[in-house]
DNA sequence: CCATGCGGGACTTTTTTAGACCCATTTTTA
DNA sequence: TAAAAATGGGTCTAAAAAAGTCCCGCATGG
């Protein structure tokens, strides 16, 4: 209290701190996430002069927390140190640590941890996610546990970000699901190989085309070892996933135009392990025969990390991790204060139905 | 420990933000004690251009801090918040926070206490001493005490500042001198009758000229009204007084060249209540007849409120105050920062007679 | 071995800032 | 009561700072 009352006094007869603190705060950032790097891509990056920048990096060279070299611009280790350890300071002023407490009331989960900047601005921000989350994820970690991983840019930043070291021994990283979409660095295999290498732990692949017709679904899952798989994702203790936007997920998964428009007409606007929610949360549609082992799998887990950002993903987060008490949520700037927004906008909604 | 860590990274990532935040303050603490007060008559208070001043009132206008009238500039109720409550983060921020801590144990004594700024360059640090004082004198208060106050101007600020308002029952104000000087706001009496007014307290006067021969002396001490006096000053259990340069008192009190070589070659630099200290704090000379009972006078105190400031009373003050248990001291920057140069040189010294 | 991207420097234009007034009004002083 | 001083606000101009736009020599990496 005593310090959110300085901190207001401060942005009073220095109004222009906010300003200065989190341009050179998105600075020093960037520079952490992509040195080495030079003058004229940063301001690009930033959509400004190339002079202006090179104001900032000269001052903050001077400080000693910049250093510029002929390979091109890079932290020193106070540049390093400033950058972690003024976080909690900058979400306060930002107003972020208030925006936390809000969502947690209103989400009803147990943490909610909101990134500065917005994903879709900015693609610093996603590695920012996946550095908390990284960081949230090894705290979850027990020995002889198994985790299991989605996939998608959210989790792949996270593997990105997670850092290298031994884990609790005999943990299992599984995916949770099969193979989705083109990208081979966003399947959930790839990235459960990438987590359980990070971790120095052991990982199992899921051998399973997401989208397959009924029959050969049914015919796959007699498969001992793919059952074994299902079995031990089912029976994770830790869960690690993002969020999709219903109608873009189902498009993804080649639904026909008539399943989307059946799942539109349902409400589904969020999905995750091809599990389709309504805004209130419920499962209001799925990918044929996974869809019960799935959504069993939310009965018994003891930790689930949530990573998603951008504002065009609100809906969606609320829909799908909304309401579980055992959710810890990464999101990003832009998503956190549209959550916000429509949880308002329902609630005037509410009154006005009064 | 958290908080100077912050404030050290908020430094380095925003290294303008000492001078803007020093700069802003000084202004709204100058408005604070002079308000209403001219845009013009500012500039020329703080050495700058019009222009200049009136960009900094414009700012602190817009933040709701000022408010610019046809009678002239003052502060709003904010204004006045926000200047008694950033006091600690700005002096943090000074390193007077460190500087008072330093202090402390240099010349053990009970508290010391610094306000920003340069009694010399700037004005308005006497009036905030004279605040800062006040509210430790409020403090000490407790019924049925005698208080004795000396005269000066530090004294009289103090007085200044005092805020109106009943001060627990029974308590009696007593100059701790007679007569000193001409100017008439500056003695002891007239300043002990401005406190009690203050306190609605009473208060006695002391109708004794300072510089009186020694027979005179031994005359007028028979009178039964002043000897009474002197002991209620005798047993005053609060105790407010400034602080005197040797030679400067010396002259003051009318003493001849020989007196006054005579002091200086016993090492006086500093003085108070007529007495006079060498650097070692021990007492080297006094007036005439009073000395003896003006020496018992901090045996038997219960609280010594000292106040004084600029960088050349800094010699006086580690003289008259330093290495008195019960003593609060009320610096200046100036002289604060002036006796931990003291202090480094003569622990050079030391260091060189090795 | 060359092409790309790097930091640093220099030059010009633009914008911001600062200084020096004057004015109508209010407040203080004589 | 009248004169004098001080108030905020406005404006014009000079000066300075900032920003945009180059070019150069150099290292690095394909």
């Amino acid at each position: 209290m005593m310090l959110e009352l300085q901190k207001d006094y401060l942005k009073r007869i220095v109004p222009e701190l906010p300003e200065l603190l989190v341009k050179r705060y998105l600075l020093l950032r960037k520079v952490y996430y992509s040195a080495p790097i030079g003058r004229r891509t940063l301001a690009a990056y930033f959509h400004s002069g190339e002079k202006v920048l090179r104001k900032e990096v000269d001052l903050l060279r001077e400080q000693g927390l910049l250093r510029v070299e002929k390979r091109g611009i890079s932290l020193t280790q106070s540049g390093i140190d400033l950058v972690t350890a003024i976080t909690p300071y900058l979400k306060s002023l930002l107003g972020l640590t208030s925006l936390e407490e809000k969502l947690l009331e209103i989400l009803k989960v147990k943490r909610v941890l909101v990134v500065p900047g917005n994903l879709e601005d900015d693609e610093v921000v996603l590695l920012e996610m996946g550095r908390a989350a990284a960081k949230i994820l090894r705290e979850c970690l027990t020995p002889e546990m198994i985790l299991a991983v989605s996939g998608g840019t959210s989790c792949a930043a996270v593997a990105d970000m997670l850092s290298e070291g031994p884990a609790p021994p005999g943990i299992e990283v599984v995916p949770a699901r099969g193979g989705l979409g083109e990208v081979v660095d966003y399947q959930a295999n790839i990235i459960a190989a990438r987590v359980a290498k990070k971790l120095r732990a052991r990982y199992r692949l899921l051998h399973l085309p997401d989208s397959l017709g009924e029959e050969a679904l049914q015919i796959v899952l007699k498969n001992e070892k793919i059952k074994e798989i299902l079995e031990m994702i089912n029976s994770a203790k830790v869960l690690l996933h993002g969020i999709g936007i219903a109608d873009e997920m189902a498009r993804c998964r080649n639904a026909t135009p008539e399943e989307i428009k059946k799942l539109v007409n349902k409400g589904a606007v969020g999905e995750v392990f091809g599990l389709f929610f309504n805004a209130k949360g419920e499962v209001v549609g799925s990918i044929p025969g996974l869809g019960l082992y799935l959504d069993d799998l939310n009965k018994h887990v003891h930790h689930v990390i949530v990573v998603a950002g951008g504002r065009r993903k609100a809906e969606a987060i609320v829909a799908v991790a909304g309401n579980r008490a055992r959710n810890q949520l990464v999101l990003d700037e832009g998503a956190a204060r549209r959550i916000l927004e429509i949880a308002g906008e329902s609630a005037t909604d509410e009154y006005l139905e009064r």
